[in-house]
DNA sequence: TTTTCACTTTAGAATTATTATAAACTAACT
DNA sequence: AGTTAGTTTATAATAATTCTAAAGTGAAAA
């Protein structure tokens, strides 16, 4: 993904693309694996790749528009932290608590053959497969 | 659930029967259906049904020495709040998130009939199927 | 190009959920 | 009843996240 494509996924997002949004979104989305993070975990990251500064607040920011924006998907773990995906298609995870590790399932590696069916008056938006781990 | 089984439970799992547990157990465990409820909503509902007072440390103290004692178990969903269920069996979840309220899936419920094999030296320790809710 | 202005970033304060602390209290063994 | 280890309590501390108000900046209009 190169600085064009960067810009027009921002724009055509709705998002003005500042210095900020535009460092923030080359380090997520020019790589070629699936990358996992958290807001300290990138804050620190980008402190150490880049040279600019970004406040807290805006990292939050930052992501959680990506996440609105439909860049990232957001996967919650027990236990307080917040992980965001780079990979935004439907997809289960593994989730190892001793390395706070949270590893892609492939959609296609899970199939579930027998859901109840929703609630009155209530469909389902999505299953999500959550497969702890231990060692 | 009277109050004989009670002292029983608490005292089966090493948990000295006071006053405060006792009648956050009776208030938990003297009920037919299975029950949901954050730390926040039983702290409110303790105040409103009982005379006694709890502060919130002992609450939380409470709750986490009943999951530990597997009382309770901890069920954590999208969005800061941290719900426990009096339904200890193997379980999963709706989560309605309009209502922010759960709902217990029979395990017989859900089959899944294709998982991927846990990564190099790890194990499964439990899955949970999590089905969020729209109207 | 310059001006303008709505959208952004920033630093720091505020909020929320939870855990730690240390003193006062109490269940239960002697 | 006396002792003690486990418990409760109020409060402080911590951690993640959100809010705020001022300063900064893309980009549309002049």
């Amino acid at each position: 993904m190169n600085k064009i494509d960067i810009l027009n996924k921002l724009r055509s997002s709705g998002l003005r693309p500042t210095k900020q949004r535009v460092e923030i979104a080359k380090f997520l989305f020019e790589r070629e694996k699936t990358f996992h993070f958290t807001v300290e975990s990138l804050n620190k990251l980008l402190l150490k790749k880049t040279t600019s500064k970004f406040a807290l607040a805006t990292i939050y920011n930052t992501v959680h528009a990506f996440k609105d924006a439909g860049h990232l998907s957001e996967v919650e773990v027990r236990g307080k932290k917040t992980y965001f995906d780079t990979n935004v298609s439907n997809h289960h995870h593994f989730y190892d608590s001793e390395t706070s590790e949270l590893i892609d399932i492939d959609s296609k590696d899970v199939i579930i053959q027998k859901i109840p069916k929703a609630p009155n008056g209530k469909k389902i938006k999505n299953i999500e497969v959550f497969i702890n781990l231990k060692n």
